[in-house]
DNA sequence: AATGAATGAGCATTCATTCAT
DNA sequence: AATGAATGAATGCTCATTCAT
């Protein structure tokens, strides 16, 4: 049975997590109330919680989807064994990059501390295991050397999500990335050079 | 006589900062009403007007002591140059292990984005410059080479902002120092043994 | 069946106006707190403010009311040329003799200066044009001599708000209405005898 | 014994007295805190209460400067028999001019309804008399006749009150003074022409 | 699945007034 | 005569949530 594209449930739903989010990025959480989502939905205060239990679990919903789309764009890559551990570092980045331009500053942005850290959270949970399972594998075939895989990912990660912020983004931003890569080469034991294409996506503009 | 210690000003205002702060740590800055601030400070709701002009305005002036605090302390270390530069950054590294523990900690728990962003803003103004001069030094006196002072230390702060965060503390925070004190001396192109006791503060609990 | 008298939101709100309204000429404008009107209008405080932006809105609306009333009352009678001018002169002061005891004295003694200003302006604003066309048609018809029609009935629109005024009621109050109807016919260039029936309403209690 | 210019009692109060007074015209009573008269008259907010028991007694020593400078402008020339009835009239009026340009609007702007009620209630306690009393000069000159002295008086003032608001004025003034004119003429019994001259400093700008 | 009127607890802020000095 | 730190009651307004339809 083919399933009709009705302009019900979902629809309904996914737009006014389209408009929360809008909402929220622009004047922060607390200053979003659930009238003005309502209105930016078009539907009535009411819909909203038959929608969702309260307010909160709009949040909740968002940081659901985004945390989905982290998984799934890195999952994807990094599984795709047809190619090099570099090549697959460097896929990785440029789509981290991307997203960084997007979702990222724009829930991070948001004033809830809240939303900040979970979404943190979230990053954290899915990208140091997926980068350490990639400097393992580069181990094994003699790439480098990788004493604390794990752990080297989440500093990594840590310094990127500062070094990357498009918000903290200036002249000095490609000096960053250099000096970026040069750490963590030197962690691994390699010529900063081997490692730099990988990460070039981060200094585009 | 000489009157040391007056009853006055002074004391009020800073007695309602102390207050503040304890209830905005405790319990977030959203769910602190002034009400709260008024009593645990031992004083009526209307003189927290008189010596601020908002909730907001109590923010402000938590947040530029910690500043100030921040600020005398490592630039204090960092000037005695009866110190070596190794030594240095040891001491520096010991009273900043000591403030995570504390501040920071306190400040960045804190469910009020604002605060979240400028005391992080105040750390970044203050700390990579700082150790950017540091590493500047040891790099004249031939102690390792420093490509991008400044933008490392930015790297560093930001990498140990997390790393070091006593709320992220697991059994892997060793490992974790220890990737850190890795990338750090890839970085200056020396071996990590040299570096490691200069950070060894904040492998202890 | 027809549904007839919704308990739906026209009733909430003028449920809320009538609450407010008492409130303001018992204790004055400032002195009536949104919690005393929805304790009156037997709403939550919060009604108030889904139908009204703000205090201030509540008293838009009572103005608002009370403009088109006297629109209504002096429009109609006016119009009205099965009567002669003098009859429906009568007519009207009979209707403002009636409001003035009422509404008008209401309104005025409100403790609010806007309300006073935006009432008296809504006065101005109706009275005057009405009495000119008035006072025009009795000359056209010879009855009278009408120099300044609009600014004759704005002196005496001024002077009767003062004259009438049933706060200024005392036992001159009959004497000034025979001075207020030899200034009027004296400006007209008649004998007062001819207008004294037309404005008797006011003399009575 | 000479009486020294100190800068004491006399002084401070009235500077407060100005300062309080245009506070209140330019924002309004309610508007006006004591903080905010303290600052302008440039003393401390308890030198306020030394000189007045509250802000309403500073309202008070404001109407009653205000009161006494109508009653001096205006007994003192209504008491100079040397001069005719309708040259005082003149000299009054032109006084009545200078003062509704500035102080009685100032006053009567004010977003207070108290100070609005007592000032007029000023106004009408002393003028209706004191025209009253010309009127009945007059009629015992055989200039013209008075039936009702007083009560013409205070439909006069209160007609006046309006005519003259220089906030009213506008390209219909010289009409509406010629409106007056004629009303208050014909209630005398006598041509407009008479009494023009007397009145003509409220046509002026 | 959707509506929107109604709720009521909660809160920051204002401000006239007091009083020890 | 003057100060200014401290007071605390009072109040307009917000907003997530509910529920009958």
């Amino acid at each position: 049975m083919v399933r009709e594209a009705r302009s019900g449930s979902g629809d309904t739903r996914s737009r006014i997590l389209d408009a929360a989010l809008a909402q929220f990025v622009d004047v922060g959480y607390e200053s979003t109330s659930m009238d003005a989502i309502a209105l930016a939905a078009g539907v009535a205060k009411g819909t909203l919680y038959y929608h969702f239990d309260s307010k909160t679990g709009i949040v909740d919903a968002i940081v659901a989807r985004y945390a989905d789309s982290i998984e799934e764009t890195v999952a994807g890559i990094l599984a795709d064994s047809t190619q090099g551990v570099l090549e697959r570092l460097r896929l990785v980045n440029i789509e981290l990059s991307r997203l960084s331009g997007r979702t990222f500053a724009q829930l991070h942005r948001m004033s809830f501390i809240d939303i900040h850290k979970r979404t943190t959270r979230a990053l954290f949970a899915v990208l140091p295991p997926a980068f350490a399972r990639l400097f393992e594998e580069g181990a094994r075939q003699g790439l480098w050397r990788a004493t604390h895989p794990l752990e080297l990912s989440e500093i990594l990660v840590a310094a990127g999500a500062y070094v990357f912020d498009p918000e903290q983004a200036n002249e000095r931003t490609r000096r960053r990335l250099d000096a970026f890569v040069e750490a963590c080469a030197g962690a691994l034991g390699i010529e900063p050079g081997i490692l730099r294409p990988a990460f070039a996506a981060f200094g585009e503009p």
